[in-house]
DNA sequence: GCAGAAGGCTAACATCGTTAGCCGCAGGCG
DNA sequence: CGCCTGCGGCTAACGATGTTAGCCTTCTGC
């Protein structure tokens, strides 16, 4: 039986990861028109159709790509997270319990969020960009990624979703170019992180 | 000389009308994947190489489908401020000139910039998914689909990019199924519109 | 009446994802 | 020891993509 079967599951095998790490240096080092089966193959000093030995196909890929990223961006909200929950926060007043005000903390969750997207544009848009592929992921990664905005909106469903939105519409659009060339976007995000810290 | 030169300004000759109307066709009925340049020809009954005669390139053809849905999108969002202006307003609260809540008004531009994504979620990703050619952009269009909310939160240009985030966040990953299947959205928009609006 | 442009066409190229089918080699087992 | 199975490579090929080169017809203006 070929790797195919775990591809489904996180690919841990020699080859696997191989693959995985070309198919990102391709995809960080020249964007994503450079990610094509051939040049991920030639890349490890083998042919493409040799690829499908590991992977169902160039989506499943992409998948493994995705869940890398989500994991770093998980391990990233983690640490803002810590970062935030005790720095110098405003005394005596009624925080939650882990300390910090909700305007740090929500504001850290967006720094880190905002930093990770433009360290890596290419992979929060392969990350962000299209449906996710649940069954590709490994177990609670979902969840654990979104967990730090959800305790520092209080366990708000709504809230957290909004600043969710927020934070990878800003982001989206500062990838795609969209705010005007040379525009400081660090008042937007200040607008926005108070509105949903209020 | 050829229809080339003026597929940078708006293409009004009839068979560039033509054409992009058939992309919009696929695009709108098949998905991205359907527009391709052989399918855009067969559609109106030219062979592919034949539309090079009237656009640069398909990109050429893609920046004209985004004008239009920028147009579109502007109307749209013109028609909703036009309404939340005399609407059952509070009387008496000191508004700015146009009447309507900063709430309502915020709230009727978001409904209607929410609702033309879903009315047509591949133009939208199409017109939001990519930078912007402002070269091929009719001249003040970007300007006009921006200023209904721009008064809306009264010229502050801040508080318009984190509310224009905010939407195309809440947008971007609705249509990309990265809320929970099922999941009702109306609370976090709520959540965000009010959040903004105080 | 003729020149030139507008706007079709066919043929072709490089590249893409993907499949079929073949082969060498390693490991387990009779 | 020898066989057999299957992993993991390979080549050849298919259909589709965007795009270019080059040709030809038709229409218009002088």
């Amino acid at each position: 039986m070929s790797d195919v079967s775990y591809v489904s599951a996180p690919p841990v095998g020699g080859r696997a990861r191989e693959i995985v790490a070309a198919a990102r240096e391709l995809l960080e080092g020249e964007g994503p028109e450079a990610v094509s089966m051939r040049r991920i193959a030639e890349r490890i000093g083998i042919k493409a159709p040799s690829l499908y030995k590991h992977f169902a196909d160039k989506s499943a890929v992409e998948s493994a790509l995705v869940a890398q990223a989500m994991a770093e961006l998980a391990e990233a909200l983690e640490a803002a997270e810590a970062g935030s929950a005790g720095s110098a926060g405003s005394a005596g007043s009624a925080e939650s319990a882990a300390g910090g005000s909700r305007l740090e903390r929500i504001t850290a969750l967006m720094g880190a969020y905002r930093a990770y997207a433009l360290a890596h544009p290419d992979l929060y848009r392969l990350m962000s960009g299209q449906p996710l592929d649940r069954a590709a992921l490994p177990e609670g990664l979902e969840e654990r990624a979104a967990a730090p905005l959800m305790r520092a909106v209080g366990g708000d469903h709504d809230a957290a979703r909004a600043v969710w939105g927020f934070g990878h519409g800003m982001v989206a659009l500062e990838l795609a170019g969209r705010f005007p060339p040379g525009a400081d976007l660090s008042g937007a995000w200040a607008r926005g992180c108070g509105a949903f810290a209020g």
